[in-house]
RNA sequence: CGGGGUGUGGCGCAGUUGGUAGCGCAUCUGGUUUGGGACCAGAGGGUCCGGUGUUCGAGUCACCGUACCCCGACCA
C-alpha cells in the first residue's frame, strides 16, 4: 500500500488498485476491460442497491427490466444521443456458432449474420422510449416513474475497476410526464435522492449542480449531478439526473392526449447511479490500512476476535461473545465471530482492517476475566476498553458517531481543498495541484473548451446547493462579465 | 487509437558475456506458538506469454504477434 495517500501521492493510482485487489473487492477479468465483482465487494453494493431502492420507493419509483439488446435501427432515431455513444459500443452480428471446418475450436457461423445488428445497451433510452410509446395514449396514464437495475455495456478505450469499466452495473431511471415543470421537478428530486443518499449514507460530500452544456448528457436539455472530491483532490461525478425535455418523445413519437383532447409530446427525465459509487467509496475514505467503510453500507458492521491459548479458553469466550452477538444484533447491527483458530490474532486485525470493517472487538481472558472488551475504530484506529455490561448501547452510538467522524473527516479535506480564484496564472498552477476552484465564467462552450484544452480542468458544475457564488465579476479566462462562480476541477 | 513499460511456480520478483531456472510470500506435513500480519524443520509446485529465426545450445539475441499496466484523447 502506498504511503502519505492523504497527501496525494503520485502513485495514487497504484494504491487504489492494490486497495481494490487486496480487500478482496474486485478484479480485472479475463474480458478486455471488464471486471469481476468479488463477492465482499458484492455485498457492499448489494447494500448500496438495497438502500437506494428504498429511498426510490419512496419517490414513487418503480422497478421494471427492458431488453439488453437493442435493435441498430433505434439509435437512428435520436441524433444527438447516438453522437455521445456511437464510438463505443459492442455489437451483435452473428448468432450461431460453428466448428471450424479447418481444424480445431469454433468459429462464428457466417450464414448465421442478422439481418439487424443488435446493440449491446450502453444506456436505455433508445428500447425504453420505443417501448413507452406503446404505454402512453392518455394524461390518465402519466407520469410513468420506471428504474430498472442493469448491466451496460461501454467500449471505452482505457479501463479502470469500479470507475470506469467496459461492462458495468447500474441503475437508470426512466420517466414520463404531461408537463415541463412536473419533469423538471422530478429531475431535482432525484438529484437530491443522490446527494442525499452520498451524503448519508456513503459518508461522502458532494456538491449539487448545474452541468455546463459541454458536459451535458447526449440529448439532455439539462444535466444535474454530484460531485465528489477524491483524497488526490481530483472530481468524481458520482451521479447524474437528467431533463430531457421532449427531445425523446418527439424522436421516438410518444404524445398523449391531454385533458383539452388535445395531442402533446411527453417530457422526460432520466438518472443513474453506477458501481462507480464504489470507487468513490474506496477513493474517499481509504487509507494506508485499507478500506474504510461507512457503517451504513459496511456488510460487516462489528467484528470479533477471541484472543486465547487453549480450547477451555476458546470455548469460553466464544460463549461470551455469542451473547455480545445477540444483543448487538437486537439492535439492528451485523456481526461477525472470526472463530477460525488457524490464524493468530494479530493477522485477523489487520485482514479485517484492510476490508474496512468499522468497528472491532477483541476479547481474551484479561477481558473474560475483568468482564470488558477491547474496542477499535477502523476510521481513527483508536482503541479502548470498555465494560461490555451496556455494550450494545455504547456500540450502537459508536457505530453513529463513526458514521458521522467519516463524513466530516472527508468534508473537511474538501472544505481545505475548495478555493475561489480569480488570476488565470494562479489558476494554472493550483487547479493541477488537485483543488476545486471556484471560479468565475462567462457562460460560452467556447471558454470552457479552451481552459480544458490548456489545463485539463473542467466545469464540474453550476452548484445549487452548496458553494452557490451569486456574484458579478469577469471570466477567468476571457475577461467576460459573468454573474456566479462555478467550480473548475480535474476530474476522473 | 498514439507514447512508454512489463509478461519467468498461486502472488511479488531475480536471472551476469547465451551453457539447460532461482529467491521471498503463499501452499502441504510435523512441532512449538497465539493481547498487532508467528517461528523452526522438511516437502510439493515452472512447455520462462505465443510464433518464427540466429546458434552446437535461447528465459537471455532478432523479427512478428499477443496480453496486461501506466500516461494522453473518450466517458458513469
Amino acid at each position: 500500500m502506498a504511503k502519505e495517500v492523504t497527501s496525494r501521492a503520485e502513485n495514487y493510482s497504484q494504491w487504489y488498485n492494490d486497495l481494490v485487489l487486496k480487500a478482496d473487492l474486485a478484479e480485472q477479468s479475463a474480458v478486455r476491460g471488464c471486471m469481476v465483482i468479488k463477492p465482499y465487494g458484492y455485498a457492499i453494493w448489494e447494500k448500496m442497491q438495497g438502500i437506494l431502492d428504498g429511498m426510490f420507493k419512496k419517490s414513487g419509483v418503480q422497478n421494471a427490466y427492458f431488453p439488453l439488446f437493442i435493435p441498430k435501427s433505434f439509435f437512428s432515431r435520436e441524433a444527438e444521443h447516438v453522437a455521445g455513444f456511437a464510438k463505443e459500443c459492442a455489437v451483435v452480428t452473428h448468432h450461431r456458432l460453428m466448428n471450424d471446418p479447418d481444424g480445431k475450436g469454433v468459429v462464428v457461423d457466417p450464414d448465421a449474420k442478422l439481418e439487424e445488428e443488435l446493440i449491446v445497451r450502453p444506456t436505455s433510452e433508445t428500447i425504453i422510449w420505443s417501448t413507452y410509446k406503446n404505454w402512453i395514449t392518455s394524461w390518465r396514464d402519466l407520469p410513468i416513474i420506471c428504474n430498472q437495475w442493469c448491466n451496460v455495456v461501454r467500449w471505452e478505450m482505457r479501463t479502470r475497476l469500479f470507475l470506469r469499466t467496459a461492462e458495468f452495473l447500474w441503475q437508470e431511471g426512466h420517466t414520463a410526464h404531461a408537463t415541463s415543470q412536473e419533469a423538471e421537478a422530478k429531475a431535482n428530486e432525484m438529484v437530491q435522492v443522490y446527494a442525499d443518499f452520498a451524503r448519508n449514507v456513503m459518508a461522502l460530500p458532494v456538491i449539487v449542480g448545474h452541468k455546463s452544456p459541454n458536459e451535458r448528457f447526449a440529448g439532455a436539455l439539462d444535466t444535474l449531478t454530484i460531485e465528489a472530491m477524491m483524497q488526490d483532490g481530483k472530481a468524481l461525478q458520482a451521479g447524474t439526473s437528467h431533463f430531457l425535455g421532449q427531445n425523446f418523445a418527439k424522436s421516438f413519437d410518444v404524445q398523449f392526449t391531454n385533458k383539452e383532447g388535445k395531442q402533446e409530446y411527453v417530457w422526460a427525465t432520466s438518472w443513474g447511479v453506477s458501481t462507480r459509487l464504489m470507487g468513490a467509496l474506496i477513493m474517499a475514505h481509504g487509507d494506508d490500512n485499507g478500506l474504510v467503510l461507512p457503517p451504513a453500507l459496511a456488510p460487516i458492521q462489528v467484528v470479533m476476535v477471541p484472543i486465547y491459548k487453549s480450547d477451555e479458553e476458546r470455548e469460553a469466550l466464544l460463549d461470551k461473545m455469542y451473547e455480545v452477538k445477540k444483543g448487538l444484533e437486537a439492535k439492528g447491527h451485523s456481526v461477525k465471530i472470526d472463530d477460525r483458530d488457524t490464524l493468530r490474532p494479530g493477522f485477523k486485525f489487520a485482514e479485517w482492517e484492510l476490508k474496512g470493517v468499522p468497528v472491532r472487538l477483541a476479547m481474551g481472558p484479561r477481558d473474560l476475566a475483568a468482564g470488558t472488551v477491547e474496542v477499535h475504530r477502523r476510521d481513527t484506529l483508536e482503541k479502548s476498553t470498555v465494560p461490555t455490561e451496556g455494550l450494545d448501547e455504547y456500540i450502537h452510538e459508536l457505530l453513529a458517531d463513526i458514521q458521522k467522524s467519516i463524513y466530516e473527516k472527508a468534508f473537511k479535506f474538501r472544505e481545505d481543498n475548495v478555493e475561489k480564484c480569480d488570476s488565470w496564472e494562479e489558476f494554472k498552477e493550483k487547479i493541477q495541484t488537485g483543488k476545486f476552484l471556484l471560479c468565475h465564467w462567462d457562460g460560452t462552450p467556447e471558454t470552457e473548451q479552451k481552459i480544458k484544452d490548456e489545463t485539463k480542468a473542467t466545469i464540474r458544475c453550476i452548484p445549487i446547493d452548496s458553494f452557490v457564488c451569486e456574484e458579478k465579476g469577469t471570466d477567468i479566462y476571457s475577461g467576460k462579465p459573468s454573474d456566479r462562480r462555478v467550480v473548475f476541477a480535474i476530474s476522473y
